[in-house]
DNA sequence: AGACCGTAATGACATGTGTCACCTTCGATT
DNA sequence: AATCGAAGGTGACACATGTCATTACGGTCT
């Protein structure tokens, strides 16, 4: 047997996370190095222990997966990075594959893919749900701008369009545009239907 | 040592479900003795294996683990009902309670609290996490009826008013009055408002 | 019997929302 | 230099939403 394989584990919900690694230390190859609660400190294991692969879920406070696995790449390119998480959304999967991660894993597959899925990794392969792949390929690319998304963002959360503009510094005319154009581009039937529409996507 | 306290686990997330079998198979006084990826699976599961505890997350396809739970009181009361969820509502921990589960503990809580947890519970004792106690305390009971909910749930999956009439065989007005009620209720500033509080308390 | 609550409805009114046409400014392409 | 697109804005209109008063019916406690 060559050197074992040594992973460290982020996740925010601490159960999980010890799940998780408890997971990963039954195989004889795998080593779980370091446990992280949320990216910040999972960026700073990552410096100290320089892993060989990093599994990380996205949404964490303090810095999100997608942010971490870019800064992973551009500091420690020798750790490779896999996403693990719940959300089957293709704009999730292209920002992350954009962010330089090289395996993107749903939680709801068998537990045994998850030891197979570092192993890959670790070899230098990529590792894409295929169903998710396939998704992301037909769903298209991001049609919100920046600004329909801060905005769309505020009106899922059940602001009013005077409230988002005062916010923003907007004019309320200028807000009801902007929602005016993301409900038509994500063929929404009101302010609601398209924040649920993107939330689904990954878009927002 | 006495003998192995057989446990079951409920978990849709198949990933998650194997990870937590893993995390109380390291306790040597604990034994899986079944995996289900849905509610009527662990049903099926409990009824074939009598197990001390069947440890079980709320939010299944097929069967909640609310009424997994109340079901299980009800037809095999010597298992006893622990909920794992990720969600710190009031409205979950009241309603599991009445379920007849005997624990509630979320998954952000340490690891090591599961088995712990799991002991606990199977010595006849309850397992609550404090502070969500605490909050369902002063957070107060569900205030909606049953047909402020129906109409709130709808309105939060951005159907307008007249969709949700004719939905309901109801007329137009009657809507905008039960969803004035709720909003009033909730001291939320709209429709979408009220259904995010009415969420997060485990309302809807 | 009376009080109370949930359900259901109607009409009226003020505000909020969604749409459209049309305008300006600014930076990046071509 | 000309064009394009993103950002920001105004005004106007139809329709949706939120509020309130008021009515009515059937349970269910006391």
């Amino acid at each position: 047997m060559s050197q074992s394989i040594r992973v460290i584990v982020a996740e925010d919900q601490a159960m999980v996370l010890g799940a998780l690694a408890a997971l990963l230390e039954t195989e004889p190859d795998i080593t779980v190095c370091a446990r992280s609660a949320n990216g910040r400190e999972a960026l700073s294991a990552v410096a100290k222990l320089k892993p060989d692969v990093l599994v990380t879920d996205i949404e964490m406070p303090e810095m999100t997966g997608l942010t971490l696995a870019a800064e992973v790449r551009e500091r420690y390119p020798q750790t490779r990075v896999m996403i693990l998480t719940t959300f089957a959304r293709p704009g999730y999967l292209r920002r992350a594959l954009d962010a330089g991660a090289k395996g993107y894993l749903l939680k709801d597959r068998p537990a045994a893919e998850l030891a197979e899925a570092v192993r890959r990794v670790h070899r230098g392969l990529r590792v894409v749900d295929p169903d998710l792949a396939a998704e992301a390929w037909d769903s298209g690319a991001d049609p919100l701008t920046e600004r329909e998304r801060q905005i769309l963002w505020r009106a899922g959360e059940g602001k009013s369009s005077l409230e988002i503009a005062e916010e923003l510094h907007l004019s309320e005319g200028t807000v009801r545009n902007y929602l005016s154009e993301a409900i038509s581009k994500l063929d929404a039937s009101n302010r609601i239907d398209a924040a649920r529409i993107a939330r689904a996507k990954g878009w927002l």
